[in-house]
DNA sequence: AATCACATTATTGTATACAAAAAAGTTGAC
DNA sequence: GTCAACTTTTTTGTATACAATAATGTGATT
């Protein structure tokens, strides 16, 4: 046996929700579940727990596991608190990081901007990644770092939705130099504030999105 | 049956490590622990897998599940995570705070400075939590309020050993009033500051005691 | 005595069995 | 036809059984 089943079947419940194979309120049914992995309960009962408790799902006891996709509301909280965690991380990054990562920083964004004019989304989004972790890391506090990574994969398939707006990869870009800058110059606040905004702006051009598609479904 | 053994079990491990019962490294023997609490391997292997996913305890896969404390160095990590948590509660929260929930700050402000002086360390602790959920629910996020609380929760044992120091509720209960004011005058980047600076100092004391502690045990 | 190969034991991970509770189905009165 | 009480089925939660791997012990060899 490779490895443990309930971690892989978990890694692979994760996924099939964040591409939008479950609908919110999904009961994710054990016996089912066990059949299609073609495992017994116990490990898919393992790996619900661990769904669960990274918030993917809900238990109700003696009621079943319940795939719990946030709402709008919900996402737009996730994302004002990602936009104030980075801020932070900013702030901390402006005073603690090395030329090292700010050179990786760099190499990033040319990355990024490469990417952009040739149209490759694919490494677009590992390089702005890149980016984002690599000031994570240097905030010097590798306990909020892991706690921003966290909130970061929570929130990568909803990301990549805005991402898609037309003209949002430009001004991101614009975003990313004026961050660069502010950690170069080591302005702690110019650089909490433009990771700040970076990363509201995301929030709010999901925002707009998703109430567009409300009004379209009406 | 009243509730499930598992989570029974999950919150008395959690208690147990937190009391400082388990020392960092200590296998979780499942067995030993069936026995212990009267049930058999299952329900402790679900209340292990939650211990893990709070961060509480590492899986080393077929080796078991092992405590893990967190060592100073992690523990200031923590406390300055904490610290800047709380700031982003507070530079929202002076935005967005009600009236009554002012008043609710200052009737826990109240009654702290009355614990203080009867030296009813309970009640401080209980009005002191009141103070900072408030905040918390104050910055009109729940999702970051909820992040807020679950770090604030898993700080407490340790919060506690530094109140105990000469002086240090006094000087909380100036710095809270320093919190109230700003909050009060709407101003956001003194609210965050005077937060950020209150809960940055329980990790500074906290450093001193643990310095302390070493250099006694030499 | 130290070390390596091998056998034994212990422990984790998974499967299955069973108990208790909830959901679904059935019958009967109105 | 609707609703309620009861029965059956399904599903969760726990116990136990088994398989696979890691830890431990033993003995031969140097």
């Amino acid at each position: 046996m490779e490895i443990r089943h309930a971690d892989r079947i978990a890694d692979a419940l994760e996924e099939l929700v964040f591409t939008g194979q479950f609908n919110d309120g999904d009961r994710l049914d054990e016996i089912r579940l066990a059949k299609q992995f073609g495992v017994s309960r116990t490990p898919i009962r393992e790996a619900l727990q661990r769904l669960v408790a990274s918030g993917i799902a809900e238990q109700i006891p003696r009621r079943g596991v319940f795939v719990r996709q946030p709402g709008p509301v919900e996402l737009m909280e996730m994302f004002e608190t990602m936009a104030e965690i980075e801020a932070v991380c900013g702030r901390l990054a402006a005073r603690r990081i090395s030329d090292e990562a700010l050179r990786e920083l760099e190499e990033a964004n040319a990355l990024c901007r490469e990417a952009v004019t040739a149209h490759d989304t694919d490494a677009y989004y590992r390089e702005n990644e890149r980016f984002h972790h690599t000031i994570y890391a240097q905030s010097g506090n590798s306990y909020l770092a892991g706690q921003a990574l966290r909130l970061h994969r929570r929130l990568k398939p909803f990301r990549r939705l805005q991402l898609r707006l037309r003209g949002r990869l430009a001004q991101s870009m614009a975003e990313h130099e004026e961050i660069v800058d502010a950690l170069k110059a080591g302005d702690d606040q110019r650089a909490a504030s433009a990771l700040r905004d970076h990363v509201g702006i995301q929030g709010e051009k999901f925002r707009h999105l998703i109430t567009e598609l409300r009004t379209a479904a009406q």
